[in-house]
DNA sequence: ATGTCTTTGTGAACGCGTGCACAAAGATTG
DNA sequence: CAATCTTTGTGCACGCGTTCACAAAGACAT
């Protein structure tokens, strides 16, 4: 019933703190850039540059890991790549599995940033019976009825959930079922898992809706005199509201 | 030229908290359901419940907004949506280009989570010139060479960015030389933008990276004594040392 | 009107993350 | 070997965000 902690529980997790993690593929991203170019070592500095950090909150970060510079000359590129992979879990290989095989559901199967590092696409599922078999960036669409045992025979513990918002929860319900312990969810909804499941979710309508609102406050910044808008009269709780209907009677994403 | 800062200015906009602002849409995406069903007022409890917080936290954030409660009642759903989308900025309509229709591109231009609320789709741009013309859901994709004349002439100030890494940060700079100064970014690089314009990055590849940390954390709790691979020897930089390792003593997870 | 009950709004304490600034460490040069 | 120079690693202070806990405010019943 899907009734569970909503939040992570920021369970500190070995020392390393959760910032710290988020920027970690970050500085690996870079650090790989430069091994392909076969640059040797690199400074806090550049390297920090490169990441878009700070170069103080780079050496922190690295700090937590250990001591892997060397002062006077920087950090080992090779060695650094493979010790962040490391604490990443990045040497092994985790099998995917993606949940709703739409426009976006497809274009993630076909992103290529999928199995450059660690992550492999196992599986796709979706309700449709009609794409049952279907292959998608070279992979048969299976039935989500099977999806039990495609996830535990594929030894899947990370699920992308990209179904239609009323199907998530349900999705995901399942997925823990089966033994899933990572959640990445597209889709619009706050998922409620039980505790020992990390959810992560990434929302373009939320991030959009980020942007506008800073994208307003510069827009207004010039005409501070502007006025706020009709400010329609308080709702009285119970009462009508504003005669002027400022009501968007839109729905969300 | 891409010369500028990196990260946001963490502008204290209006005395908004930045994470309040980020949860705004998630309380409006809550409210909008309430009031889909007819629910005239709702407690902060309950409100916070449906958008996954803290009840504290969402009493707080609505604080900076003002007062819009009714103590031992709660608050009217339909006023404080209107207030919410006014003060995202959601009452008007904000016209959003697209860069980049490969898979992920035309995903979005598919989305339906896009027109739902205050933004709509204006342009579809794209570099390949065999695409020009091309309905994709609906809008005829145009070519880069345009991207000038299509920004200005659409008043497009939100630009999305979905092309490949290697195209992103040259993209970026143009779209911010022609007005935008916003920018929703889907590709894999860190962009640099002068002061006053807003980035935010979304990254697949990086929130897998965070839950394969997790995962991993959670699958060593149980088996600590697991080997920890081959530590592949250190290149020491200009200076050897024992070849046994000076493995700095990172625990295992 | 008075009292009770519910729920908001917020003061205050706490913890995390960030950035400064510098001492320590090692490379490098004379 | 001593001096100098570069860059790391980190102690410390500060600010933001979260949470607790409670007084104030209003609804509602008597």
């Amino acid at each position: 019933m899907a009734t569970g902690r909503t939040h992570r529980p920021a369970t500190r997790s070995r020392g390393i703190p959760e910032a710290t993690v988020a920027r970690l593929p970050l500085y690996l991203r870079a650090l790989t850039a430069l091994s392909e170019r076969s640059v040797p070592t690199v400074s806090s500095e550049e390297l920090a540059t490169a990441a878009g950090v700070n170069s103080a909150k780079l050496r922190k970060d690295f700090s937590y890991l250990g001591s892997y510079g060397t002062r006077g000359v920087g950090y080992d590129v090779e060695y650094l790549v493979y010790q962040i992979s490391r604490e990443l879990g990045l040497t092994q290989d985790w099998p995917v599995a993606i949940v709703g095989i739409g426009n976006l559901g497809a274009a993630l199967a076909n992103y290529g940033g999928f199995a450059s590092r660690g992550f492999r696409v196992a599986a796709l599922i979706d309700a449709d019976p009609a794409m049952a078999g279907t292959p998608v960036a070279g992979i048969a669409v299976q039935h989500t009825d099977d999806l039990d045992r495609i996830i535990s025979e594929n030894g899947v513990s990370i699920g992308v959930i990209t179904t239609p918002p009323g199907a998530a929860q349900q999705v995901c319900d399942r997925l823990v079922a089966a033994g899933v312990t990572s959640i990445l969810n597209f889709a619009p909804t706050v998922l409620s898992v039980p505790e020992g499941v990390d959810v992560r979710k990434v929302d373009l309508s939320i991030e959009l809706q980020i942007l506008a609102f800073h994208e307003q406050r510069k827009a207004g910044e010039d005409a501070t005199a502007e006025d706020e808008g009709a400010p329609p009269m308080r709702a009285t709780p119970a009462g009508r509201k504003g005669p002027d209907g400022d009501m968007p009677a839109v729905m969300p994403a």
